[in-house]
DNA sequence: CGGTAAGCGAGACGGTACGTCTAGTCTTCCC
DNA sequence: GGGAAGACTAGACGTACCGTCTCGCTTACCG
């Protein structure tokens, strides 16, 4: 029923991409509209007709950039767990404390923007719950507590450190922290 | 040494009262400092020579707004201990969300913010820093792990859920954490 | 010759009302395109369609506002130049002052503009002519000076007061602008 | 009294002067506030400080860029209606006329544009009220009709021109004024 | 009767300007 | 030197408007 002139697929990358390069940039804060629709060749008016509001084009960038890492369980949970932690302690490090930060910051603010910013996270802890689900069924974990609180003390302490107390996230760090969690390794 | 016109100390008082009620209002987004000096009936420049940006006036709010909470050490680590961490979640909870969150985004930007806004859990965290201590020379915890790590594995999450996943921090998330950490309590 | 679907006649009446309308509460300046083409329940394209700009809309408006205001001459020519003066102050004067000096602005910004708007007075001012003409061929004013200059010292000083001396245009005043002009009546 | 930082007054100078050529260049309508604001190298805040919007920027501009003629009365008061008409009819006519609509359409809309633009006249208008007034007196102008009146039929016709007819306002033209109204000068 | 040319509705788009807001710095005078 | 007042820079924000464009649908006339 609703017609008229087709709205330019195309565009709409165009300026996800445009913002994702300034949030990249300045973080959430540092992105600015007039920016965004300048670097994608588009007029400001464009990018209003899509998203009413900086925080609206944040919440459909952060969704778009949900990348699917494939994660291939082995028969090592341990070692599945380290890999998946250690992975998760580079990818924070390597993103700009402030990015996180500011998206924080903007899901405490506004809702949407925090289902979207959880929804980006939710892939790799779903898959970090799973396999501490499993290593708690084999055995190897021996607490009888949530796997889900378990996540968190794995996953907890790299935020907390990224965003609290601004310690560094080693490899090693990640590595003591599942040693504490899942206990010394036993001698075969 | 200090001369000059002593500076007005009731000033201070006003404009952190002004500055509660805008942030109470609008949350740290719509504190304006203008706002700020004008309800504290202060000029600028006043407000300024006290606290040189927004983020560092918002610390000192913050840390006008904690209560000491005098602990003393008792006898019994682990029921320090979750005397602590209760306490902590408690006071996270009810403190609004996006405060925190701004905080740590304004931390993430300015050095000196961080600073500041690491000084304001400094007490907190030292305390159950101790505790810990304490409880693993008595032996209470097992963990070969550096104090430093079990304290992030208890106050971690309860950041990490507030700011990441959105989650609730309850009493009794907090006494789970403690459990997971410390495992279960023996009977005497 | 002219193949393709006809211009439906109704569409233009329905602009122009809109138009009229539009022009009439906010005058040139808040004649808003976009509103016309909604008032009059037409799209956009339409009315670009058929007048290429909005100052060739409002060219068009004015001409189709231009009422045939008959005007019969009788005997005495001083009697008809007070009625067609008295007539044209009330016109005026009943006019939305900001109508009549944004169609003055848009004529001097764009000469279509002007003739459109230079017919719409042109009935008026002719009969006007016709009468000081007529009257001095009477003798009754004595004056040698051309017919157009006397005209223009009876309707341009109601124009003045309108657009730049913002003074009220009374019957009164109008009736002295006369008397100055024809000099006092002579008793039979 | 006034206290506070005192506006720069060089800034005033800059600002309009950029404002005069933004003016030549593209008349009123092409007259950008964020360009004058660039080209004076100044805030646009700081413009808008000083004026409230467009339409008071160019009042203040028309205003600065008025010459103040200074008139001497001369025991000749038929010369010296002539000088001011003819002046002030090469005044009208060597300002782009659009710039005269445009400020008579800002005064219809704004009472306080149209007081400031009212201003901007009132020095001519004054001396000619007050050469007409001497006029009457001294017996040359035999008319009983208030002096207001006989200038508004020695300056109206001006911009009756200028705004409604179109027609050139040449020197010649302002004497037939002059004549229509004082009469055929008697010869000694 | 089917092709084709134009009218039409709906709305996207580029471009530009507007006026408001904010943070933080700077300048001046007064105590 | 503290304080009040407020000017100043820099730049973002969201809205409005104009005139062009791109669709798909509809209506006529023409062969």
């Amino acid at each position: 029923m609703t017609r008229g002139r087709p709205r330019d697929t195309a565009i709409e990358g165009r300026l996800l991409a445009a913002a994702a390069e300034e949030l990249r940039r300045g973080g959430y804060e540092g992105l600015s509209i007039d920016r965004v629709a300048e670097r994608a060749g588009v007029a400001k008016t464009t990018l209003y007709r899509r998203w009413a509001s900086k925080a609206e084009l944040v919440v459909a960038l952060i969704a778009s950039m949900r990348e699917e890492i494939p994660f291939e369980p082995s028969d090592d949970p341990r070692g599945d767990l380290t890999t998946l932690v250690v992975t998760i302690a580079a990818g924070l490090s390597s993103t700009p404390t402030s990015l996180i930060a500011d998206l924080a910051a903007a899901s405490a603010r506004d809702p949407r923007v925090g289902e979207s910013v959880r929804a980006l996270w939710a892939d790799r802890h779903g898959a970090v719950t799973a396999v501490v689900a499993k290593a708690q069924q084999a055995g190897i974990v021996l607490s009888h507590v949530a796997p889900a609180v378990l996540v968190d003390q794995l996953v907890g302490p790299l935020y907390y450190r990224l965003l609290v107390t601004g310690e560094p996230l080693t490899p090693d760090y990640a590595r003591t922290l599942m040693l504490s969690v899942l206990g010394p390794e036993e001698s075969p």
